[in-house]
DNA sequence: CGGCGATTTGAATTACATCAATCTAGGTGG
DNA sequence: CCACCTAGATTGATGTAATTCAAATCGCCG
């Protein structure tokens, strides 16, 4: 079921897999619910035409699940990461449960970001991703983001030509909105644009 | 808690709601899952912007759902309205409950639609609603199929302009792809195009 | 230090949004 | 029953932003 990761002893639970790694496949049957103790994970379909869709990054502390009867998409590591299955599959499942309130969040993150990208330009976008992956990663504003995808990634993450992730990230950086240090390390400086903020709340 | 709507006897449970009116409003508490009985139910939010931007539209048989806990979306009749309240909330909830089903599925179709629609061209985006259309309804492909909502309702779910929708009709239309009948009715001749066909199963 | 993939930059094309005007259908009231 | 009236739908013209193809540069890892 899990592919090319490395168990720890059978008892702890623990799933090891390298960047770059895929964790479980779409198409496959459904996984019990893992949850990530380090690194990033990317939940990814491809769609007809062969093009992949990033339909989330996950990160320390969230739940990872695509489908209760079979996956609906891939999960790949981003980085090395270390996996812990949920503790109880039937346990996950109750209402309140941490399947059901993952499932429940995942829509309605999927649906806001849907709702709140779809009229955005390329600039905007990427603006709101930045801010999005602070609060993902629990980064106040203004404090530098690591970023652990690659720009295709971010690419099919936002629907839009790795080629307009550059030319959009440069077009912050003109704006002073952005600083840039390395390919992995962003700050985003403060971003007086009132829109395209998503819940811009600092997370300590 | 339900605007605008007329509740026969309350031991019935069935609420009516005639066209265009709220059956709920995003931001409020959340509501006992609806099952329509008659009618066809658009779920949308307004991003930041102002924009309207529809999650789904709902037909006779689904499940209308929005939040566990308070509501993401606002639902509006988009024809008169039959609706009937989920049995029980609680049931509703359990695994295989259909609230938890309606999450899962609803989930599953906005990711899946999301997917599909990114990369394709206006003509392809809405051959790909129609097909979506007649399966939701149950229509075999091939056969008309009713468009209960407007054009802006149709541009609004597919995030385009409804000018767009408009020439992309005609395209198609030039193509020899689809008949129309009146603003409400539609025909979607044999397609060949191999893609944008999201699992062209006919139903019944 | 060298090689290779990832990223960035450049130029040309295309598709969509927008603004504005016209047309149509459905509903209203006389 | 018919003429009007209005919101919705269509069509047209224009600007703009993103994709695409192509080339150059950068950074990383062996």
């Amino acid at each position: 079921m899990v592919h090319e990761c490395r168990h720890d002893s059978a008892s702890t639970g623990r799933v090891r897999a390298a960047k770059g790694r895929p964790i479980f496949e779409q198409g496959g049957p459904a996984h019990p619910a893992f949850v990530i103790e380090a690194g990033c994970v990317s939940l990814s379909t491809t769609d007809p035409g062969g093009r992949r869709v990033v339909v989330t990054f996950l990160f320390s502390g969230d739940t990872l699940c695509a489908g209760v009867h079979d996956s609906w998409a891939s999960a790949v590591a981003v980085t090395d990461c270390i996996l812990r299955r949920a503790p109880d599959a039937q346990a996950a499942l109750r209402p309140g449960g941490s399947l059901l309130a993952a499932s429940d969040d995942l829509l309605r993150e999927v649906v806001t970001r849907f709702a709140q990208l779809a009229h955005l330009d390329a600039p905007d976008q990427l603006r709101w991703f930045f801010h999005w992956l602070a609060r993902r990663t629990g980064r106040l504003a203004g404090q530098m983001v690591e970023l652990p995808m690659s720009r295709r990634d971010i690419a099919d993450f936002l629907a839009i030509a790795p080629e307009t992730v550059s030319r959009a990230m440069r077009t912050l950086e003109e704006r002073g909105e952005l600083r840039r240090k390395g390919l992995h390390l962003c700050q985003l400086t403060f971003g007086r644009r009132r829109d395209a903020c998503p819940d811009a709340v600092a997370v300590p």
